[in-house]
RNA sequence: CGGGGCGUAGCGCAGCCUGGUAGCGCACCUGCUUUGGGAGCAGGAGGCCGCCGGUUCGAAUCCGGCCGCCCCGACCA
């Protein structure tokens, strides 16, 4: 491609609104272009790059036996209805009406399709297993988008689906696409680790999630530091402390004007965090209020939470719907509190003689104790592990790190295969629903992890995998001596009728200028073609990782060129 | 949805407080010179100053409403 043709431009100055090294670097470098709030438009060089991530996902998803297809972005309504999601989802799904005023969504992903199409196909155990994918568009109306290309709304995806007999047949088809996962993001020059994470109230039973690690990471994981434990912090079990050993005693009320929360309590009083029971309130998307009771030096994990009480979501409750309780808002504890369910954190129901809240006006009750006290009405771990908690498996230390998800495996059971009719005739002559999997990379923030993973102070520095073109040909004073324009046509022409399509700076601008953005678009290899090259013996070939530069001769680099594109 | 910031040429910004012909750098066009690290000289083009309304003889500037974008939080198969 000669960049005077090119659809781009690159931009002397950082774009105003852009933090991340990725997001900086892919609008300067003239890679994409931001349309709207996490809305991109992907110019020819982007689009490019992303067709190269594609093609290592095909490669691997092919390898495994997996079929491409394509399916609707725009989907009726009826089908997220039968399948429950619909009236489950909040408004992240995006619906809208036809003209004929029919209900419809813009898919975020396909389990609905999938387990219709298996619904209309198969029929005979005989036809399973199954892998399908596809790589296309998804779009999710997100509160908020942010860090440039990695939190987007619109983007796209390869979604793939596991079809199998029984629970056997998916943990092979889980096995697979691990493996396969791991390849890809191997081939895409990304450290992905892998880590356990929440399989969400849709059910299913195992789910990982391949995680990159960023500090601008949205997710927080748990990371054993000797490397027994690794988990997303939404689900992550770490070990808990061990009570002390008192006997209970008798509870006695404190005046504690003005302490509303657990730092003030504690200074007010004296105690540790760690001696207080903390009373946290959520409403439920049906309706439930919830008075959730940890340690004070713990937080309540809201997904954790949702899992125990199988909520689809939950919200911060009002003051106003704590009050109608019972309780009261900085002073509240679920005694004498009704109206709410009661959750309380294991690590709470085991420590003796905590100081709680008594429900009045600058008041707290000492020496409470769980079930003496108050009944919960469930006990279990609703707490985020913490930074240095132990870890489950040797209990060394945890830290906490952020990462951005690059992938997730997610086993589905037959969440969508019951409810949608998704069976097939077993060789015993019974129906049977098809036992699914659902697998997902989200090829735009591979890109932009791949940017954050493969840069420099000058620019981008992409993995030969994934590069726009092999190299950047480079010329000097080409206007001036006619020799170095004929040699670069020649070398351009030759390669390109070989296969190999390399860019090509036949621009007449200064040598600084093509350097710059050379540096800035980030081929593998730099190849400047000038008259002090040719008087050296042929090109000059500049190694942009590592700087490295060389002379050779012109024939020497095409048949190095030509090998690569073929090896 | 809550808090904060911003909206002036393709990009980065000044002007606004204190109302009076819309500016700067880069990019762009023409010509000449220049050609190994963001060139020089000369000339030129490009603006519903986010939108609507109000105040005023006069609004980029003051006032009100709305929209958009960014950051923090909430949220997040």
């Amino acid at each position: 491609m000669r960049l005077s043709q090119l659809f781009f431009a690159s931009l002397r100055d950082d774009p105003a609104d852009a933090e991340m090294a990725s997001h900086r670097l892919l609008i300067r470098a003239g890679y994409v272009r931001q349309i709207g709030s996490g809305i991109y438009s992907l110019l020819p060089l982007g689009w490019r790059v992303t067709r190269r991530v594609e093609q290592v996902i095909r490669e691997e998803m092919d390898r495994i036996g997996c079929q491409e297809m394509e399916m609707p972005v725009v989907q009726p309504a009826d089908l997220w209805r039968e399948s429950g999601r619909y009236q489950k989802i909040g408004p992240e799904l995006l619906r809208f009406k036809d003209r004929t005023g029919r209900d419809m969504v813009l898919a975020m992903t396909h389990e609905e399709v999938v387990a219709s199409l298996l619904h209309d196909l198969v029929s005979s155990y005989r036809q399973l297993p199954l892998l399908i994918y596809h790589i296309q568009t998804k779009f999710r109306d997100e509160p908020r988008s942010r860090g440039g290309l990695i939190r987007v709304r619109e983007f796209v995806m390869k979604d793939s689906y596991s079809c199998d007999l029984d629970t056997a047949g998916l943990d092979h088809s889980y096995q697979l696409h691990y493996e396969a996962y791991t390849r890809i993001f191997g081939r895409l020059g990304l450290d992905a680790i892998v880590v356990g994470a929440d399989v969400g109230i849709m059910g299913g039973s195992l789910a990982h999630e391949f995680m990159v690690l960023n500090e601008w990471g949205e997710d927080t994981l748990v990371l054993c530091e000797r490397g027994d434990y690794a988990a997303n912090q939404q689900i992550a079990m770490v070990g808990k402390p061990e009570p002390p050993n008192e006997e209970p005693m008798a509870t006695e009320e404190v005046a504690t004007p003005g302490a509303a929360t657990i730092a003030d309590l504690a200074r007010v009083l004296e105690i540790g965090a760690d001696r207080t029971a903390k009373a946290t309130f959520f409403v439920t998307g049906d309706g439930r209020l919830l008075t959730v009771i940890t340690r004070g030096d713990y937080e309540v994990s809201e997904t954790k939470l949702a899992n125990a009480v199988k909520a689809y979501s939950l919200r911060p409750a009002q003051a106003e719907e704590i009050r109608a309780a019972g309780m009261v808002p900085g002073y509240a504890s679920p005694i004498g509190a009704h109206d709410t369910v009661v959750i309380v954190d294991d690590l709470v129901a085991r420590s003796p003689n905590l100081v709680a809240g008594a429900n009045r006006e600058g008041f707290h009750l000492r020496n409470v104790n769980v079930g003496r006290d108050f009944s919960p009405d469930m006990v279990t771990d609703v707490v985020n592990a913490r930074n240095g908690d132990p870890c489950p498996k040797c209990g060394a230390a945890v830290a906490l790190r952020n990462g951005i998800e690059v992938g997730n495996i997610f086993k589905l059971g037959t969440d969508f295969s019951i409810p949608m009719g998704a069976t097939y005739l077993g060789e015993d002559g019974e129906r049977h629903p098809i036992v699914m999997g659902s697998y997902g990379i989200g090829v735009g923030r591979n890109v932009a992890c791949i940017v954050e993973a493969h840069h420099d102070q000058k620019g981008i520095v992409w993995p030969a995998e994934v590069a726009p073109y092999p190299a950047h040909l480079v010329t000097i004073a080409a206007a001036k001596e006619p020799r170095i324009a004929e040699e670069a046509d020649g070398l351009y022409a030759r390669l390109k009728d070989a296969g190999v399509e390399v860019l090509y700076d036949d621009r007449d601008e200064s040598p600084g200028v093509k350097f710059t953005d050379a540096e800035l678009l980030g081929m593998p290899l730099i190849v400047t073609l000038s008259p002090r090259s040719l008087a050296a013996g042929g090109v000059e070939v500049t190694v942009r990782a590592t700087g490295e530069r060389s002379v050779k001769p012109i024939a020497e680099l095409e048949a190095q060129l030509r090998t690569a594109a073929t090896g």
